[in-house]
DNA sequence: GCCGTTTTCGGCCCGACTGTTTTCAGTCG
């Protein structure tokens, strides 16, 4: 048992003890204690093994035995009782948006409803009304949801949501009684997967604001609709709510509402040991509620003696204590990305000619571009033969010797074949300034085969980097099987760079294994896999990834010029 | 089920909106 199947378990033992009723706090103990085992990169067989599970905090005794246990077995008493019980059709229909598990419970145990057809069919015959908290708007809200489920699978990525969030906002900005607004949410927090936008503004005339916000042109249909918060479905597809409050309460709200949950019970807690309460409208101190005024967000983490933590650190994973000790990290920022590896050419499957792409990079502000077309192996992508190679390096050559303060680097994204061996022979490989190695095919594999053939691809002293590291496309295609403890290892043991794929389709290495690989000792790189000039923008995606995964410039390679680059990868 | 400069018992973040109520429970974030 990994530690995501461990979490899995700890996750649904913590739904079906919620259905039966149980104990809120004691269920949230159970979700906690999921997230907590999801996120911990140490081999939990070790921390088993001394006991040391009962030191992390929101584990105590009985979760760290059940945590044993299912690591032993498979699985645990309590979890396997509650899964015989309840039917599994019954689980699914807590996904239906409005129905919660007391509706869920009432609806199995009182009339019988095993799933969410059942449900669906008795809400059209409108044999709910009437049932203790069930009325006709509740029946169509449960086929609107329903519907939704079927149509639309309720999240979508990163780039898509803010798109449309950019689209929203540049409107909501400009209405004249908008005093200050800003996209918070999980999009400022750079999640690589959003459930729905979050708009904020300040304002003295909120009703006003959300009847306006209602009859905006994107809007798909309303969902709901009060004097302070409105949420709606756009036409993309996406949801989208808006708060307003007065000015005031601006920075406690932006604060709030830009999350996590995990981070905003965190701070309250801490805000309640100091005396303090702290809700979306302002910090109020002792019994006398007076409101402690707050300019903006970092005048409200120094109230509560942090130094501001940027939103994309907001995870509760470590960010408030490192705050409160003033150890967080200075987060890379995109002055010191120098330039753009992995760019796609002609000569493969990109869009543009490499002099159309240097000079796109060149006008960002960027000082190199480091072309990576692909190897002959990947053939629909119309991999390079070494013919094509040598072509290719005369083209960058007589490129270089024409631009002035901008360079071209000769690399290439050369396959690790399924036994580890690479796709070019040594030969070939020493003509290239940066070679970055990467998986294409064979996503099936089993993880200690895939381990092993990564491992051996990137011993080989000609890679420099190990591109997009799990092979995931976000909402696609789950990552290979792959023990990236060893991979990282390897890694920081063979001096290879592991890139932070830019792409917001990849985002992988993803930021959870950032700081854990900066712990071991590896360097990040961050490519955009530009298949076009537009696409050399994903660059900013990959500094989101690496502020999020606690980076700093000193952890990603790209804040070195062509040649400190070049010559970094070529010292060993 | 967890946790402790208020505590080993009694708390556990807090508010908006909706729908079904006649003062509030459920859901959501």
């Amino acid at each position: 048992m990994d530690n995501h199947q461990i979490a899995n378990i700890l996750e649904e033992t913590a739904v079906l003890l919620e259905l039966m009723g149980e104990n809120a706090f004691k269920v949230r103990a159970y979700h906690n204690a999921a997230r907590i085992v999801e996120s911990l990169h140490d081999d939990i067989a070790q921390l088993i093994e001394r006991d040391e599970l009962v030191k992390l905090k929101g584990i105590g005794r009985a979760l760290a035995d059940h945590i044993a246990e299912i690591a032993r077995s498979g699985s645990i008493k309590e979890y396997d009782k509650l899964r015989a019980s309840v039917p599994e059709d019954v689980i699914k229909m807590l996904s239906i948006p409005g129905v919660g598990p007391k509706k869920t419970r009432y609806l199995w145990k009182e009339r019988g409803i095993k799933s969410i057809g059942e449900l669906e069919i008795l809400c059209r015959r409108h044999l709910l009304a009437g049932d203790p908290g069930f009325g006709e708007k509740t029946e169509e809200k449960i086929l609107a949801g329903i519907d939704m489920l079927k149509s639309f699978a309720g999240s979508c990525r990163l780039d898509e949501a803010l798109g449309a969030a950019l689209d929203v906002h540049k409107e909501v900005s400009r209405w004249p009684d908008v005093i200050r607004s800003e996209i918070g949410g999980s999009i400022r927090r750079c999640k690589e997967i959003i459930h729905d936008i979050d708009i904020l503004v300040s304002t003295e005339k909120p009703e006003k604001i959300m009847e306006r916000f209602i009859a905006m042109p994107q809007v798909e249909r309303v969902i709901q609709h009060g004097s302070k918060k409105s949420e709606v479905m756009l036409k993309s597809g996406i949801q989208c709510d808006l708060r307003a409050v007065s000015d005031e309460e601006y920075p406690f709200a932006l604060h709030y509402f830009t999350g996590s949950k995990e981070h905003n019970v965190e701070m309250r807690g801490r805000a309640k040991a100091k005396g303090y309460k702290l809700n979306e409208y302002g910090l109020f101190k002792g019994a006398s509620n007076k409101s402690v005024s707050c300019a903006d967000e970092t005048a409200l983490f120094k109230k509560l003696g942090l130094e501001f933590i940027p939103p994309e650190l907001r995870e509760n994973m470590g960010e408030i204590e490192a705050a409160a000790k003033g150890a967080l990290p200075r987060l890379i920022e995109r002055k010191d990305v120098m330039g753009v590896p992995h760019v796609h050419s002609t000569y493969t499957d990109g869009k543009a000619g490499i002099a159309e792409m240097a000079d796109a990079a060149s006008s960002l502000g960027y000082k190199y571009i480091v072309i990576a077309d692909h190897s002959q192996a990947v053939r629909i992508a119309g991999g390079m033969k070494p013919a094509d190679v040598r072509h290719q390096h005369k083209e960058i050559d007589a490129l270089n010797r024409k631009l002035k303060g901008f360079r071209v680097v000769k690399g290439v994204e050369l396959d690790i074949l399924s036994d580890g061996a690479l796709d070019f022979d040594d030969e070939l490989l020493s003509s290239f300034e940066i070679v970055m190695a990467a998986i294409h095919s064979g996503f099936g594999m089993p993880e200690a085969e895939m381990t092993e053939r990564i491992v051996r691809g990137i011993a080989n002293p000609f890679v420099k980097v190990l591109a997009h590291p799990t092979g995931r496309l976000l909402l696609t295609r789950e990552p290979y099987a792959v023990d990236l403890r060893r991979v990282i290892a390897a890694a920081v043991k063979y001096d290879v760079a592991l890139e932070i794929n830019a792409h917001p389709m990849r985002l992988d290495l993803d930021w959870r294994w950032c700081k854990y690989a900066k712990e071991q000792g590896a360097k990040m790189i961050i490519g955009p896999d530009a298949h076009s000039t537009e696409e050399i923008r994903h660059v900013e995606f990959g500094i989101w990834v690496a502020r999020k995964g606690w980076l700093t410039k000193r952890d990603v390679l790209n804040n070195l010029n062509a040649e400190d680059l070049v010559r970094y990868f070529h010292k060993r």
